[in-house]
RNA sequence: GGGCCGUUAGCUCAGUAGGCAGAGCAUCUGACUCUUAAUCAGAGGGUCGCAGGUUCGAGGCCUGCACGGCCCA
């Protein structure tokens, strides 16, 4: 088949046509052909001329006329080439395309007696040559792993594929849009970190030949946008691809886009109000509506959304009165729920992993879960009057965790306590000194203002406002294991 | 990490109880000037994921591995 192919493209040098073109100007989308000519009359033909380019998805031949479904990524259109109107010389050429090339025609406009808009073509030009075969055209490419490493493929093959993608770029247009009406900064902060700070993960390993230096992979943005807060920047944010060395499922992939954004001056409340407002005008610019189907249930993004708090959201569950627990009796939590951390985890541990084991799977109505445990969240400031408690809520929607949110720690002496209480090594007690950014603590120092600051993951997002169950079907190429 | 399912022509898939590896689409040749999953006649196309094993004989059984999917942790 390639060989035939590579031999037809040979022949075509002899005859001087280009089996791989050159520039086509002036053509139309064929969605505008098609809002253009639409009104057409069967039995009328136009007098206006519409040239398209796209490429051949099938061919009906018959003899000395030749039907054909030509796509650009607009969409779809018929075409209809006769010997008699491009003559016989050209219509020998066009015999020799196959489903798959990509060629250029002009000519007028009609519909067929079954009403279908046609191109009726008076030339046509050879694009260029495919050399190998398409997948199927009734039942498409449905194999899985080829659609996701050979995207290409997946994107000719099927139309659905192509709509999540101009979806995904959508939102993030429209979240951009909002945060640049609002009056957000939009920043890059580096990928290459000497410390991966701003959130708990494990970091890529990279290193730096001149520098002789290992360097880490960003894991979160999240302590240089707060530099940008002392730094007199008041509203910012972060719109990019992070980076962690964790495990591959169908909700992680180990680069994954996510937005960050922090406002001086504000705290949480005001978090969950600009998630509930940002995420809904995104949908309803989207869809026109603000309640959709995720996986056969409906979601209604109609805010306000439902806020708990954690200990309420974990008793409304296991009807566990959170206050009430002793220390001394975390460890039969810890057995009776199966939870898989030590036994002699803090009380917020035990409490965040019970909520993960048994509350998330619950929530599928958009929910703010609020004041997290301060054991658990390292860059959180506490909430006046309870010192194991902090300002923050992570929203859930569909089991999934959405966003990421608190009142940010301004306090240097506080947050280098934390630091520190982070890097010791449970067992050992030792402080690994190499993952303390001291650098983030000496910002502190010269003052941040109180603020508000809130992560959200995109490709979760468009998960759910594109109705896909993995992550791989929202991101064009990704990871997948090296097939031998 | 564990369990289950899958991997056969470019694509979508059959392959019964272990007995000559198949179909449709695509491709190639021929016919055909309103077809649209065009139609009709013919042809070519295979490392049955990989490596072992059992057997007179393996696409199908056994073991291991790779990749993918689903579920669980």
């Amino acid at each position: 088949m390639r060989e035939e192919r590579i031999k037809e493209i040979e022949m075509l040098r002899e005859k001087n046509i280009d089996p791989f073109g050159k520039r086509f100007i002036g053509k139309w989308s064929i969605g505008e052909v098609v809002e253009h000519f639409n009104q057409i009359q069967v039995g009328e033909i136009s007098q206006e001329k519409a040239v398209i380019a796209g490429r051949v998805k099938a061919l009906r031949n018959h003899g000395k006329a030749t039907f054909a479904d030509l796509e650009d990524q607009t969409g779809k259109i018929q075409i209809y080439v006769k010997s008699n109107l491009i003559g016989l010389d050209l219509f020998e050429i066009f015999k020799g395309v196959s489903t798959g090339d990509i060629i250029g025609i002009d000519g007028s406009v009609f519909k067929t007696k079954t009403g279908e808009l046609t191109i009726l073509a008076d030339h046509f030009t050879l694009l260029c040559k495919s050399i190998r075969t398409l997948p199927e055209k009734w039942h498409g490419l449905t194999d899985t792993e080829i659609r996701f490493r050979k995207r290409y493929l997946d994107l000719i093959s099927n139309p659905d594929t192509r709509n999540i993608f101009i979806e995904r770029s959508k939102i993030i247009k429209y979240i951009r849009d909002f945060l640049d009406r609002k009056g957000y900064l939009e920043v890059e902060t580096p990928v290459l970190q000497p410390i991966p700070g701003g959130a708990t993960a494990i970091p890529f390993i990279t290193h730096h030949l001149s520098l002789h230096r290992d360097l880490y992979l960003k894991i979160a943005p999240e302590l240089y946008l707060k530099r940008l807060l002392v730094g007199g920047i008041e509203k910012v944010y972060e719109l990019n691809r992070n980076f962690r060395n964790e495990g591959i499922s169908t909700k992680h992939n180990p680069e994954f886009t996510m937005l960050e954004l922090y406002e001086a001056y504000a705290d949480y409340h005001v978090m969950m109000e600009i998630a509930e407002e940002m995420i809904s005008e995104v949908l309803q610019k989207l869809k026109g509506k603000l309640i959709i189907d995720y996986q056969g249930e409906k979601i209604n993004f109609t805010p306000p959304w439902k806020r708990l708090t954690m200990y309420e959201a974990v008793e409304s569950v296991t009807g566990i009165d959170l206050g009430k627990i002793k220390d001394e009796e975390l460890v039969n939590l810890i057995k009776k729920y199966q939870l898989e951390i030590p036994e002699n985890s803090t009380k917020g541990e035990v409490i965040n992993e019970l909520f993960e084991k048994e509350v998330e799977q619950t929530l599928i109505q958009p929910t703010f879960i609020t004041d997290y445990p301060i054991e658990v969240s390292p860059l959180s400031k506490q909430k006046p009057g309870f010192p194991d408690i902090v300002e923050r809520f992570e929203l859930f929607i569909h089991k999934m965790e959405l966003a990421n949110a608190f009142t940010e720690l301004n306090d240097p002496i506080e947050q280098q306590r934390r630091f520190l209480q982070q890097a010791k090594n449970k067992s050992s007690g030792e402080i690994n000194q190499d993952f303390v950014d001291y650098d983030y603590v000496e910002a502190l120092e010269y003052g941040m203002p109180p603020a508000g600051g809130m992560g959200i993951g995109i490709d979760r997002l468009v998960m759910l406002f594109t109705n896909q169950d993995s992550i791989r079907e929202v991101i064009l190429f990704p990871q997948l294991k090296k097939k031998e």
